[in-house]
DNA sequence: GCTTGACTTGGAGTCGGCTCCAAGAGCTAT
DNA sequence: ATAGCTCTTGGAGCCGACTCCAAGTCAAGC
């Protein structure tokens, strides 16, 4: 598989995944006779995964890491395992903070809701209260 | 208050405090005779919803339109909401798509746990299988 | 009245992460 | 064999979001 079908199939665009496997965020991809990459589906994964974590909000330079770890072999096990869990709890703790400004901005609406409502009913709305931060 | 003060209060940089107030991401603070930033609990109030905000990953330039719709009053109410509810949408999205990647860490971090485990029974691993992407 | 320290300003610099560009090579169809 | 398409490379450019800097002001303490 070439680059613009792999680029079509993950959304992500030739040039970023050139850019990748340039700085090592994806392992390196084989070149047929004519030095055209064509990903295997192994590299598809790499790709796949990538994406993935690239779009949870995991930096490229942890990535990196992770990958060159993996290309250390399995003695790197246990270290990349750590990345992982690491990775991981910074993650959970990103999806709390949040989850708790989405809260915030339910209440936040229902208070527009309920000035907007009145407003319509007594057609003389004033005052933004706290409405703002 | 002075900028030291709310800098350390809403952990974040003088800098940057100045910076957004400088591009509209908060209204203008007030100065003292000496032209130094006097925060009044308003001022207070915007800092943390922004510094919230901005936490959960909504652009500089939506909460910029968000400011400049409170400064122009109550008849932006609606316009406000609307606003809030597409962003509320977006984060929403992110947190889903973010849950998933932490489940994804998780299985992951399972399976080199069990690898790991393995290892350590017979002190002879190998075979990374589909441990990396 | 001089130093110290927290503050001011406008502008330049940095960083992460892409995104675009120019020049060129290799297929395929006409 | 010429055109057209997709690909290649290395390097430059860009964008969002800060972050740092130089030069200067002001208030308080010695």
């Amino acid at each position: 598989m070439q680059i613009a079908e792999v680029s079509e199939k993950y959304k992500i665009s030739h040039d970023t995944l050139r850019y990748y496997e340039r700085i090592g965020l994806i392992p390196r991809v084989n070149r047929n006779r004519g030095g055209i990459r064509d990903f295997t589906e192994e590299d598809e994964r790499w790709v796949e995964f990538t994406v993935c974590m690239r779009g949870a909000g995991l930096s490229i330079e942890v990535l990196i890491e992770y990958v060159s770890l993996f290309q250390q072999g399995e003695k790197t096990n246990a270290a990349r395992k750590a990345l992982l869990v690491e990775q991981r709890s910074l993650l959970a703790a990103r999806i709390e903070d949040m989850k708790k400004t989405l809260e915030r901005l339910d209440y936040k609406i229902e208070r527009y809701d309920q000035v907007l409502l009145k407003k319509e009913r007594t057609m003389s709305g004033f005052n933004d209260g706290q409405l703002g931060g």
